[in-house]
DNA sequence: AAGATATATAACTAATAAGTTAAAAGGTGA
DNA sequence: TCACCTTTTAACTTATTAGTTATATATCTT
């Protein structure tokens, strides 16, 4: 179970948004991700552990390596229904509701 | 224009992201999105300016009044974007790519 | 067991964020 | 102009975040 919350929080870091950029191009290592950024070793195992907890990202050992992939259904679904809360389709039906509004 | 990181940094707050859905229901005064939620008048205005630096609503003074009102374009896009950043469609084709990657 | 490598955690610092209250700015109307 | 109302800005406090280096943990290899 993965709180809305921690999604944004985790996204809301252009260096995560960027790691799970790179991790969606297929599972690596923490070592490969950390070589990727200009950035510490430990500051790269930070961000992964936010974006792990955020359930954005699996994470597996193999042997003294650690392997971590994207897991996109949680970030699709979580955005999905916030846009969903926020321009809602009954409301988007009536009267374009979500594209008027802007006054200018 | 306006960029991506002001507009997940204004995403990232719980607050921010009530606010927003709040005025998903029609423009409102200051004051009155103020009142709705439980946190001084200077809290919610500096919200409503974040929001509106991040371009994702639109301000337009009223007489005494300031009106504030949705834009759901930059919203609707800019999480697009990031999820074509993350899960592009040609990725998607191949091999279902974003659904799998778990490897439990 | 020892040494090397990969990753995570601890302890710390500096910058940022979110809230507060008090004061200023903008607008109304007698 | 003066009193009043709405909103923003200023000044400040506290908590959180993002990074650092140093250390610990886990695994592999010999």
């Amino acid at each position: 179970m993965s709180s809305p919350d921690k999604v944004f929080e985790a996204l809301a870091s252009t260096a995560r948004r960027r790691i799970l950029a790179y991790l969606s191009e297929g599972p690596l290592t923490a070592g490969v991700v950390a070589d990727r950024f200009e950035m510490s070793q430990p500051a790269v195992s930070k961000h992964l552990s936010i974006l792990e907890a955020a359930d954005l990202i699996w994470k597996k050992r193999e042997g003294q390596f650690v392997k971590y992939g994207m897991k996109a259904d949680n970030l699709g679904s979580t955005l999905a229904k916030f846009m969903q809360e926020v321009c809602p389709p009954s409301r988007t039906l009536k009267a374009e509701r979500c594209a008027e509004s802007d006054p200018d």
